[in-house]
DNA sequence: CCAATCCGTAGACAGTGTCAACCCTCCGGT
DNA sequence: ACCGGAGGGTTGACACTGTCTACGGATTGG
């Protein structure tokens, strides 16, 4: 009946230690989304899925949408480190709005990769937004942003503006994109010949200008 | 108990004609998105809204997804006159570019301003999103932004590129800064004196460059 | 005039999130 | 050595959900 590896069968902690129920729980519920996405995502199905009653996660998350925050938080993490692996798969003569487009790539294929976290991680009403632990995340991820803005400012991409300011107009400019991409899987005049890769750079040629160009038409561009 | 207009207390037909059952769930529904947004949206509570039982909805709409999809296509009529209202504003020595950058500031404002119903509209996993009526008001939508966008490029805007593609683009900037704006209510950054409108005309400063922004600087940056 | 259709009702069903009662197991203090 | 409490699991209940079915009354076309 279970799929995923059963827990604790009763009583006694299992201690290996980092198979706690708790974070079975968000694995359970990590593993639906990749799957199904939010459909079917409930608290009951998220039980069933981790082998434990319909009444356990609440001895551990106060409700589903804790629940769902740490999960959305988990979300954030992954989606730091896949800024970080494109931006620092770049050569050593890329300049810092190289990186920028970069986590804007990594950003993008994030969400298409991971469709079902992402999602969640954007539904607030699904979420207890005030989760500290999911304001963390998000608060870092939106920092990570920021530095590399800064750094690519300290060269002179718009470095008149706020650096927060200017972070988040990045951040809209590849959100935008990934939401609506994802809504649809596609976007209007998207085709074998141009997809994701394309319209990512198509996107970054009008926020970022030429200049970031160089590298990204050399990679995606042919 | 009812709060809105009671419909036919019982059999006969009011035959006020433009009150219909079907018309008033939908308008019961939008009602609610604008007062407490997705919170609540039920079937039944649309139904107790709209002064009937619980099982009258399916009479005229087969599901609850196809009710909201209902709802959405109206909000996406609702965006075209918001977006029309917009660029109709302009004097007339408005460019194309300008009335780009005002269908922007139309599609941002209505979401801002109708956070409920366009929250619906991007929930595909609470629509429906077959229904011929949403996606023919959806494409509506997307066509409007299409011809303004290649009336810009008649005048020199990426001549060179695929106006439906160039569209697109066009789209995902002035959404990401929507959705994530209602996501928070409002963007790091943001403070009383840089709001909204200081957002959407430095995304647009970014995305259009600085061409257009001749005639934003004058309205929305003293 | 009468049958069919429309459109409303009420009741049932499975499934949901959350709460309360219970129960077992572990651990620290006396 | 015991025992009391806490942690963490179980089950059952509650109100609520979307949808289905059976029912009933009015309107209307042949």
């Amino acid at each position: 009946m279970v799929i995923d590896a059963p827990p604790a069968a009763r009583g006694p902690a299992p201690t290996t230690s980092t198979s706690t129920t708790a974070t079975r729980l968000v694995a359970a519920a990590r593993a639906m989304l990749d799957e199904q996405g939010l459909e079917g995502l409930t608290l009951r199905a998220i039980a069933r899925r981790a082998g434990v009653s319909h009444g356990a996660p609440l001895r551990h998350f106060p409700t589903l949408a804790v629940l769902l925050s740490t999960v959305a938080a988990h979300g954030f993490r992954e989606l730091i480190a896949a800024v970080d692996a494109e931006t620092g798969a770049l050569t050593d003569d890329a300049t810092a709005l190289d990186r920028l487009a970069g986590a804007g790539r990594g950003y993008v294929k994030f969400a298409i990769g991971s469709p079902g976290v992402f999602t969640v991680m954007f539904r607030p009403e699904r979420l207890d937004v005030t989760d500290p632990t999911f304001v963390a995340a998000s608060v870092d991820s939106f920092q990570q942003l920021q530095d590399i803005v800064e750094a690519a400012q300290r060269e002179g991409f718009h470095a008149d503006v706020d650096s927060t300011r200017l972070a988040s107009v990045m951040w809209t400019s590849m959100h935008g994109l990934a939401d609506l991409w994802l809504r649809g899987g596609g976007l209007p005049g998207a085709d074998e010949t141009f997809g994701l890769d394309e319209f990512i750079a198509l996107s970054q040629l009008m926020v970022l200008g030429r200049a970031s160009n160089i590298v990204q038409n050399r990679r995606y561009l042919s």
